[in-house]
DNA sequence: AATTATAGATTACAGGTGTAGTCTTTAATT
DNA sequence: AATTAAAGACTACACCTGTAATCTATAATT
């Protein structure tokens, strides 16, 4: 599996927003939360390719970047790991230690019930 | 928060199975995974003692080592991060990864149902 | 008492990471 | 055509991390 750094995950994820993107894009898109400059960002980009998460064409004098992967494998793969390292792979123990310290909501129990029964209707 | 290695925290999950411990003693509980020379993991003891997560005690000429946070606690934290990073902060999306891709045992679906079934008890 | 073994302290060192600055090339502007 | 500006390439550098090896002090053994 592709590794990924904190930063590097961040600069694909304001890819993954909306691509193909040029750099001066993601930079804009990263600009609302992020006090990164310029150059960090391009030398994260330049880390990503380097990395295989992302691709890009050549349109002139710019890059237009392509992610290499999608989101939710990533995210997908990134879960299981934590899930693993922290709870032995299984995951009411972490949804159950949000519950013991009041971090859910009703809106996340009522999505969770949704998660489970679409889950039960798969079954049948 | 105290920020810990992976290696960081799995020398700390081995003296969490049973404390105080001695540093033979948490080699001992490592050397069945983990192909780590002694070296290292006094190492890693001594890079946890530096960040506050372990404190001990001298006893003749080896230190008894006690760690300075819950287990609990630190995968709560890790957890609300790791959720926040990958899924603005909501769980459901987490379990909902999980079960599109059939990583969602029976089991872990009784489990789930519990954790809601106590969540909800507790709301009355 | 002298020697040895062992615990912990200190040092090492390469690769990853955050965070840019400088260099080079080429498109755009004067 | 000459100059400038901007894109990407390359370089930098300190701190973290994994993974020990060496040094030093002291408890244990001869």
């Amino acid at each position: 599996m592709i590794e990924l750094s904190k930063a590097e995950f961040e600069v694909l994820d304001a890819l993954w927003i909306n691509y193909p993107a040029t750099a001066s894009q993601i930079i804009e898109r990263l600009s609302d939360d992020k006090q990164w400059h310029e150059k960090t960002i391009k030398t994260l980009l330049g880390r990503l390719v380097k990395k295989g998460a992302l691709s890009f064409e050549k349109e002139g004098r710019q890059y237009i970047y392509m992610p290499c992967i999608e989101r939710a494998d990533y995210t997908l793969k990134e879960s299981q790991n934590f899930i693993e390292r922290f709870f032995s792979g299984r995951i009411a123990p972490l949804v159950s230690g949000f519950a013991k310290s009041e971090q859910l909501s009703q809106q996340d129990i009522n999505e969770l019930k949704k998660v489970i029964d679409d889950w039960e209707k798969n079954q049948k």
